[in-house]
DNA sequence: AATTTACGTTACGTTCCAGTTTCGTTTCGC
DNA sequence: GCGAAACGAAACTGGAACGTAACGTAAATT
C-alpha cells in the first residue's frame, strides 16, 4: 500500500535509497529470526546500521514496516521442472516449497497469525503476498506438464496450491517433524498424483 | 507436564480447586480472544476473579500457564456419524472440525507459532495435545464406516488427519476465507473421498 | 487455641519497548 | 554559499506488563 515515500519534497537532502533497502532487508532478517511480536524497531534499525528516527521517518510503526518488507521481498523462483515426468516435477517443486517454508516463510506466517488479530490491514496485505507467491509457484510445473501432453484434472494448479502448502505447513508446525524425502514422496505418491491424475 | 500441584502440604489452608479451574478456563478464554502474546497474567487473573499472586503461586509464568490450560481443555467430541454413508459422515466431521478450528483452536495455533521460538517445551506440549485431539477426531467416522463394510484405503484415518485439518487451517488463516458449505463439499468430494476410496 | 497456608488487595521496582525530541553533522537543491 | 531536510547518536517520556512483597483476612490441620 503506502511505501512511505512522499510526493515531491524536492528541497533539502533527499532520502537515501540505500537505507530504504537496508531497512527492509533488515526487517525480513529480524522477522525470520525472532518472529513478529519479538521484532522491535530498535533491533531493525541496529541491524540495518541506521538510526531509529530514520525508520520512523519512513513508516509509522511495526505493522507498516513489516508489510512493506514483505512486499519488497523477492520470492525465490521455483526450480525448472523436467518435461515429460510429472512425478519428478512435483517432487522437485514440493521439495523446493518445503525448503522455502522452513527457511523463510515460517516467520511470515507467524506474522500473519499474530498481526491478523489487531491489524486486519496487515493480514490482508500478507495474504495478498502469499497468493502472489503461490501463483508464481504453481505456474511452472503444470505448464511443462501440459506441454508434455500429460493429462491433468481441470483446476489442477489450484488444487495443488490448496493442498501442498497446507500439508507441508501442517507437518512443520503442528507435527513438528521435518519434510524429509520419504514424507515428500508420500505426499506426491499418495496424495498429489492420485488427485491430479484422477479420471 | 507439571500442573503446579505440590506433593503433600497437608498443613494449612489447602488450595481451592475451584480457583484452579477458574484460572485455566479464564486462560483459554483470554487465549482465544487476544492470542498468546497479548495474553497477560493480569488479564487472566481478572477474568478468573482471582488475585495475581494466586496465579503465580500455581504457575511460574505464561508458558506453563498456557500449557496447563491447553492440557486441561476438553476437546469437543466429534458428532456421531450415520453408518452406511461415508460422504455424509465425512461432511459432518469436516464441518465440525472447521467450526472447532475457527472458534477455538486458532488461538492455540497462534500460541504454538509464537511459543515454538522461545519455549520448545511449550511447543512440544501443544503438539502433544493437538495429536490427542486429532486422534479422538479421526476415530469416530472411520470406525462406523468400516463397520458398514465400506472399503477404505489402508491408513485412511492417518491420511484424513494429515490432510483435512491442514487444508482447513490453510483456508482460514492464509487465504482468510470462511469454511462454508461449498468449500467443505469441495474438500470432501474432490480431495478426501477420492483419496480414501482409491483402489 | 495455635499454627500454617491460601487468598485478595495494593503497592511496588524492573524491564522492555514505543515513539519523540534534541543536537550536531551531512548532503542535497537552488 | 544558503537553506532545508535527512542522518546518527543519545536522551527522554510514557505505557504496559512482569514478577514480588506486604498486609490483613479466611480456612484448614493439630
Amino acid at each position: 500500500m503506502s511505501d512511505g515515500r512522499r510526493p515531491a519534497p524536492a528541497r533539502g537532502r533527499p532520502r537515501d535509497a540505500g537505507r530504504d533497502v537496508a531497512i527492509l532487508e533488515a526487517t525480513l532478517l529480524v522477522l525470520t529470526e525472532v518472529g513478529y511480536d519479538r521484532l522491535t524497531i530498535d533491533a531493525v534499525a541496529a541491524r540495518a546500521g541506521v538510526g531509529k528516527p530514520t525508520v520512523y521517518r519512513r513508516y509509522p510503526g511495526k505493522a507498516a514496516l513489516v508489510a512493506a518488507a514483505v512486499e519488497h521481498r523477492v520470492p525465490g523462483t521455483p526450480p525448472a521442472t523436467p518435461p515429460g515426468d510429472l512425478r519428478a516435477a512435483l517432487l522437485l517443486t514440493v521439495r523446493w516449497l518445503a525448503d522455502q517454508i522452513a527457511e523463510q516463510e515460517i516467520g511470515l506466517l507467524g506474522a500473519l497469525f499474530t498481526g491478523m488479530r489487531n491489524d486486519p490491514g496487515l493480514a490482508a496485505e500478507m495474504r495478498r503476498i502469499l497468493r502472489r507467491d503461490e501463483a508464481a509457484m504453481t505456474e511452472e510445473p503444470f505448464r511443462s506438464a501440459v506441454e508434455s501432453g500429460e493429462w491433468l484434472v481441470p483446476g489442477a494448479a489450484e488444487l495443488f496450491a490448496e493442498i501442498a502448502p497446507a500439508v507441508i505447513v501442517h507437518r512443520l508446525i503442528f507435527a513438528g517433524r521435518p519434510c524429509d524425502q520419504p514424507f515428500l514422496e508420500h505426499l506426491v505418491d499418495d496424495v498429489l498424483l492420485p488427485l491430479l491424475q484422477r479420471r
